[in-house]
DNA sequence: TAAAGATTCATGATATATCATTAAGGTTGC
DNA sequence: GCAACCTTAATGATATATCATGAATCTTTA
């Protein structure tokens, strides 16, 4: 029935994507993951958020987040200074190295976007979040 | 712009989904997670496939599956035979455990399709999956 | 029919997803 | 000022994603 042919064709066009995009950013000779680089770039763009925010704005787990962020200081992408206003956490920055790496991922991405969405219209594009944001609200509201 | 937010409301719409449904199921008391669950079905509707011939129709792979199996097989789901005519291969079959399994988690996944898709009507899913089929299909053709 | 090549499945390595828990550090209320 | 509570980050356990490779078993072909 067309319902389930929908999440099939959802999980598939996710799925089809990241393998492109991770596919064209190893050939780029650039060395992070998908979501290593969302990560970095939302720690670019925001300073001080803890990985909790982080999380949040990436829609991923607070525990994933987390090895994240250890993968990415263990590659020198991040530097971590120590807080003086809360021993908890630490503050992130994005280390010169992984500025040079967002730098060389951007174009990727914009490509990658530009082939995903090829023959998709604006109208197409605004429809499609519309959808995809009303299914997802559905499904956060029941949590039962 | 745009296209970014599109991509980030795909992820969460299929990651809401997939935890709305996996937390629906557990609440209802199976042990089985979404894919296993996935593969299984296959399994059921068709029998005699290759580990590939699964992959290729849950779009996961080969190696994702053949860990699946060996978990529905120690979980006493799915029952293994060899087959003769191939020694590399065996014939699996859905065991009793794995049919009743099955049958548990039926009501419960169209209770989810039908909670995802409130408000969505016949119209909007066609646009939907045609949209993200020509998606899939644009990041398929670009392997480079 | 033997060697070369293809297929099938298993598994190692690394990364992520999720839940649960722990430990350490803050915050509040009394 | 201390006990109860909350936040933050780290980590264990289990499952999945992906690529690469190994080993066993077909299949082809010369």
């Amino acid at each position: 029935m067309l319902s389930s042919i929908l999440f099939y064709s959802l999980d598939k066009a996710i799925r089809q994507y990241r393998r492109m995009a991770q596919a064209n950013i190893d050939q780029a000779g650039v060395a992070i993951t998908i979501d290593q680089w969302l990560v970095l770039r939302v720690i670019e763009e925001t300073d001080d958020l803890t990985q909790s925010d982080i999380a949040e704005r990436v829609f991923k787990d607070q525990a994933s987040v987390a090895r994240m962020i250890r993968l990415l200081l263990d590659r020198g992408m991040l530097q971590a200074e120590p807080l003086p206003q809360d021993g908890r956490r630490t503050r992130l920055r994005v280390s010169a190295e992984g500025h040079r790496t967002l730098a060389a991922v951007e174009p990727v991405v914009l490509n990658n976007r530009a082939v995903a969405l090829q023959g998709l219209s604006e109208n197409d594009l605004n429809t499609l979040r519309f959808l995809l944001e009303q299914i997802a609200t559905n499904c956060s509201k029941q949590p039962e």
